[in-house]
RNA sequence: GGCCCCAUCGUCUAGCCCGGUUCAGGACACAUCCCUCUCACGGAUGGAACAGGGGUUCGAAUCCCCUUGGGGUCACCA
């Protein structure tokens, strides 16, 4: 399990608050890929250093999509087959002791100094330094000029206290395998904090020592992380550490230009809210208080399962941010890796339609573009209805079904196996996506008695006007089903066709579409004998009389 | 605002490193038409970009500079 010293080692290291969102999972996606591409390691460590905002369910959500998504990794957190390994623990809540350790190294060696500044004192600094219109630095010479005598003793009283980093002065050149090189003028990078008040290090501090003692050679993340690259180096050099190859990928933004953020399904939903002018939330949704606190705080944002219950009762979709967003929404999670991985990069020979496999074999840092990149969710879903669509059949009926089970278990609990495939069969090379079958087929599993032939332009033009319309074309169908012996598709097309060549001058649609609105209740449905033949000579016919009667005959 | 980075169709991108083979290629989206029992799918066709300005050069999307625009970052968050 120990790689060798010359192996390729990269690693994702998230922070368990929230979910895995898209960008996340292309940084760890690239990751995987450029290090299994090449016989290297991928690790996984989990960076739960803030006490306040990293949780173990989050932990494990990561771990779970990180794995439907088909991203396995070698090192790290144990769970279903994947991780362990010689380098553990994988979670730096665990690794105090060795934090704390090199801690004391660079304060032995005067390259670090505990520094006892309280929040309003920096705080106000900071809202000085940008009342002045600049930027704000920590000015060390207080601190680092303390007695040793008058540390002891603070520390002794138990003032609290932070440990910041003796930074050398100088300018600090990046080197970068995707940017080039960028060089920060001295005095950029001030003496940041390394040991939080409360004992836990900072990210920076904790990520240079695990990404040394876990022989990580390439770190490849997020261009957020650049200006950070500088602080990770002069920390190295500190600590005599070496320096793993850097390479920052492009950031993934909303369409708009925005950061992706999750605030966006707030967006949506306080948009449906204010135009339903809705003023209790649905039952089973959210809290009475937090829904107060919702309404009343443009700030505020629901949880995950408070947003997709919400969005599940006002019947809106919410858009994708995480990669259980999109697993919900019936993406493919083969389809997303491609995808995703067309985010700031391209096999080039206008190839883009590529499996995991192939961007093993051919990811290179050389092609990664330096550009933000706009998520187009358009052109993902095109890509999945591809996949969708030219899956076999058998594959189909069985990932549907999954789907299915997961999220839609009332609707599959409605329909026999038999029927389950015979309806994927009908909706098969119509599906964009695993869920629209059951998000659009509903009226196959509303009772015969609640389901309700709304009154509508569309379906008053199709049922209504003149002689002979839809309603009396329903009508003498009636008779026709009613006398039909075999009830499947090839039947009911035979029987609906000769009654459309001899009554509606051989248009099919006269027949059809009042049919279709019988059955439905709407306008949009399968293939109509599929449709018929899928729920059956009762509740057609039953429908069928219901339609009539509300169409006034 | 300081600092850092970036700049090809609406979007993702190819081409740029090593200037001519490109009046810039692909995909998604869009438009028109066709197919059609609805919705989709599918087929055909079309419009659509080198941010602007200076250089260098016989020649620039490709090299240099400036302007403009965009992004990142400036926490005891990662």
């Amino acid at each position: 399990m120990t790689a060798p010293a010359s192996t390729i080692v990269t690693r994702f290291a998230p922070s368990p608050s929230g979910h895995l969102h898209v960008g996340g999972a292309r940084t760890a996606l690239l990751c995987w890929a450029f290090a299994k591409g090449r016989g290297g390691q991928f690790l996984l460590r989990i960076e739960d250093t803030d006490q306040k905002r990293s949780s173990d369910a989050a932990s494990v959500g990561f771990l779970k999509d990180l794995k439907w998504l088909g991203i396995d990794w070698d090192q790290g957190p144990a769970y279903e087959g994947c991780g362990g390994g010689p380098n553990g623990p994988y979670f730096q809540s665990e690794r105090l002791d060795i934090y704390d350790r090199e801690l004391q190294r660079l304060v032995d060696a005067g390259k670090a100094y505990y520094a006892f500044d309280t929040a309003e004192e920096l705080d106000a600094k900071r809202a000085a330094a940008k009342a002045a219109n600049v930027a704000y630095r920590y000015d060390g010479s207080a601190m680092a000029a303390l007695p040793k005598e008058t540390v002891a003793a603070w520390l002794k009283e138990g003032r609290p206290a932070v440990i910041r980093f003796r930074t050398p002065h100088g300018p600090i050149t990046i080197t970068d395998e995707i940017l080039g090189e960028a060089t920060l003028p001295a005095g950029e990078v001030d003496d940041f904090v390394i040991r939080k008040a409360d004992g836990f290090p900072t990210y920076h501090f904790a990520v240079v020592v695990d990404d040394e003692l876990m022989g990580v050679t390439h770190v490849l993340r997020a261009q957020e992380h650049f200006n950070n690259t500088a602080k990770h180096m002069v920390l190295q050099d500190a600590l005599g550490y070496r320096r793993p190859v850097y390479g920052h990928l492009p950031i993934i933004m909303n369409p708009d230009g925005s950061k992706m953020s999750k605030r966006d399904k707030d967006k949506v939903l306080r948009k449906t809210v204010a135009e339903r002018g809705l003023q209790a939330p649905p039952a089973g949704t959210v809290a009475a208080d937090r829904w107060a606190k919702w309404l009343g705080d443009k700030n505020t944002q629901l949880d995950f399962d408070e947003a997709n219950a919400l969005a599940a009762a006002l019947d809106v979709a919410l858009p994708e941010i995480n990669v259980d967003d999109f697993r919900r929404s019936g993406y493919l999670p083969e389809v997303l890796c491609n995808f995703l991985s067309l985010n700031g990069w391209s096999p080039g020979e206008n190839i883009e339609k590529f499996d995991n496999e192939f961007l093993k074999q051919r990811f290179d840092l050389k092609r990664v573009v330096k550009t933000p990149a706009k998520f187009d969710r358009t052109k993902l879903l095109s890509f999945n209805c591809d996949a969708v669509t030219a899956m076999p059949r058998e594959e189909f009926v069985r990932r549907a079904g999954d789907h299915g089970r997961t999220y839609h278990a009332a609707f599959m609990g409605k329909l026999s196996p038999e029927q389950f495939r015979l309806l994927c069969d009908a909706s098969h090379e119509r599906s964009k996506t695993l869920d629209e079958m059951f998000r659009s087929n509903r009226f196959f599993v509303t009772p015969d008695a609640a389901l309700v032939h709304e009154r509508s332009k569309n379906t008053e033009k199709a049922m209504l006007g003149a002689a002979p319309n839809g309603l009396d074309h329903l009508k003498a169908l009636l008779p026709v089903l009613e006398g039909l012996g075999a009830w499947d598709s090839p039947s009911l097309e035979a029987a609906i066709k000769a009654y459309a060549d001899a009554h509606a001058g051989g248009q099919l649609g006269k027949a059809a579409q009042p049919l279709r609105i019988a059955v439905s209740g709407g306008t949009v449905s399968p293939p109509i004998f599929d449709t018929l033949a899928i729920l059956g000579k009762a509740s057609t016919l039953a429908r069928a009389k219901a339609c009539v009667a509300a169409f006034g005959g």
